[in-house]
DNA sequence: GTGAAAGCGCTAACAA
DNA sequence: TTGTTAGCGCTTTCAC
């Protein structure tokens, strides 16, 4: 292989063809005061140069780089690779490439990960944050400069930016009333940590429908956990040797229920007839359990293009951040299936 | 709000200490060659400035961008969300950054990917080639222009890059010989489509595993799915109907398994005493089914960290295609659970 | 319709 | 130890 690789450039288009660098630029860009001979003959040597135009010049130049950052907690959490799904596919509608950081959930990473994407010059900074992250000085720091950051899922109101989330207090209203309505009458819930804003809404719209339906609110019935599967399995051991024995219970997520199911099964009992349960978010695996996982869709992919959406209409208001910041809520729906249906009607 | 968003640059920085952009630049990366008190002044003025680098500008100019892409058919296969993992832990460590591109296994999006990453001049291309993909003209393009190319897990043997894969032969072997151990006489196979290297390459272990321990290779026990539950379902009860009923399975990954298994429930038979069953992947839902499916693990993370490793190698010698390709083979295992143990020792 | 020239922000060779 | 200068590849204003 003894071809040296060469990287042709404008000037090597221009060179061959015995016109300038700008004429080629122009040209490629389909201006329109270049006659279509010269626009043909350019094109033409382009393919024959193998060009490749490099974006990072042209970025350089034009002070943008048609590249979006992403930061998500892990991407092996089913749910972010499905928004990051919806992210790139409005992003590929507009031209526009998706960087994406991982935080492993820690907040050193995500601070990381924030000063990375500032460094790159994206040209906008959609975020779900961290479970760690209690300080939000990073964040604060993308608003300073200008650039336009899109919140989605684990959102925080002390920021005032735009989002997307699902109705996290509805959904698990709508979960728990789903129970309530199987006859469950010792609705326990297993939550998530409190300082997380979506765990708290599901705390609330459990609580909330209980109280809408008369069903006094029992402590003993609500543990807190680290929403994992151990950490599932642990809680509702608690549950099970607690003096409430629970008949139903709302996780605050499909692996927590899972861990749950784990422990209702080897104490066993039945699901659903001595105790229903229902998770949230929808993971590909709840509809293969047995018994099926009952749960609450987010709409995952919808949540990315909705959050890619909002970032594309800052960009046309020239500005994001001199219009009022607009929170968008997405409806999540109740999937029954057969870990909580008492009764078939 | 009425603050100009202003990005400093190494110019005011310079401008604010009565030096040149140029020492300024020395300082910030820490150049010998500079005195200690001008370096701690640069770095109390940068902050001051709150400065951030232009990478951009910095990449131009070192033609070298400390970006690698990575090429995946998709996010929402957790196979894959664990090799960027991998690759990312990798890539943080030696301050790089991850950008990658969703292919959706189809061949368009594959090449518009290839594209995008060579105009972007990152520094590499770490692909796993979508199962639509035949042909390689793209991937040759990236290695004549010099830029380095390994292949993970969806590799081809056409492109003479560095490649790591997990030895899906030796796996399938391993699968259908403990199926064989487990008692089982007549075994099926369900296959993926047998122009993807790693689906052929399962086929083979499986004939081998038979040849080997005498057991005679059966065409009717073999069928050809599209890899998906649902063609998991639909070939198991191909199988079912056939005259010769098999008593135990080795699908070709786990949600062909997983679509298997519910055919065999619906059929009433029982797992593992009638039909044992085996996957490869170790996909996250694996083990909380019922019964729970025996699978092959195949070091996901492993195979990300490894890829990168390959990827940084070549750089330290310069050139990665200077030297001869190497291929990593990584050893899988069985994990053997529920769904395929009849004795227990 | 095209050319000339300047500059995006950074770094490196060469000078001093 | 620091400054001067040039240039990475591209786009754009101003000129003709």
């Amino acid at each position: 292989m003894s071809e040296i690789f060469s990287k042709a450039t404008l000037s090597d288009i221009a060179r061959e063809l015995n016109i300038t660098a700008a004429t080629v630029s122009r040209a490629l860009n389909d201006h329109p005061r270049i006659k279509e001979t010269t626009k043909k003959a350019v094109r033409e040597a382009a393919v024959k140069l193998n060009y490749q135009p490099n974006k990072l010049a042209s970025s350089l130049r034009l002070g943008k780089s048609n590249i979006i950052g992403v930061i998500i907690p892990s991407a092996e959490i089913n749910f972010f690779g499905s928004v990051i799904h919806g992210i790139e596919k409005m992003a590929n509608e507009n031209n526009y490439n998706v960087l994406i950081y991982q935080t492993n959930e820690l907040y050193e990473y995500e601070k990381r990960g924030v000063q990375t994407f500032l460094q790159s010059q994206v040209d906008g900074i959609l975020a779900s944050i961290s479970k760690e992250t209690i300080n939000l000085d990073h964040y604060n720091e993308i608003k300073k400069r200008g650039v336009p950051l899109i919140l989605f899922d684990r959102v925080s109101d002390a920021l005032d930016v735009s989002s997307v989330v699902v109705d996290d207090y509805a959904g698990a209203f709508a979960a728990t009333k789903h129970l309530i309505e199987q006859g469950c009458k010792r609705i326990a819930h297993i939550g998530g940590q409190q300082h997380v804003n979506i765990f708290n809404q599901r705390l609330k719209g459990y609580i909330d429908a209980l109280n809408t339906h008369n069903i006094p609110v029992n402590e003993d019935l609500i543990v807190y956990g680290k929403v994992s599967i151990d950490s599932g399995k642990e809680c509702m051991k608690k549950l099970l040797e607690g003096s409430q024995r629970p008949d139903g219970v709302f996780a605050v997520e499909d692996f927590t229920a899972l861990g749950a199911m784990q422990a209702i099964k080897n104490a066993n009992k039945k699901m659903p007839e001595e105790i229903a349960i229902i998770g949230f978010a929808n993971e590909a695996f709840g509809e293969y359990l047995t018994p099926s996982l009952s749960t609450v869709n987010q709409q995952t992919i919808r949540m990315g293009e909705e959050a890619a959406r909002l970032f594309f209409e800052g960009l046309d208001k020239m500005n994001l951040y001199k219009t009022k910041s607009r929170k968008l809520v997405l409806e999540p729906e109740v999937i029954c299936r057969q870990s909580s249906i008492k009764f078939y009607k």
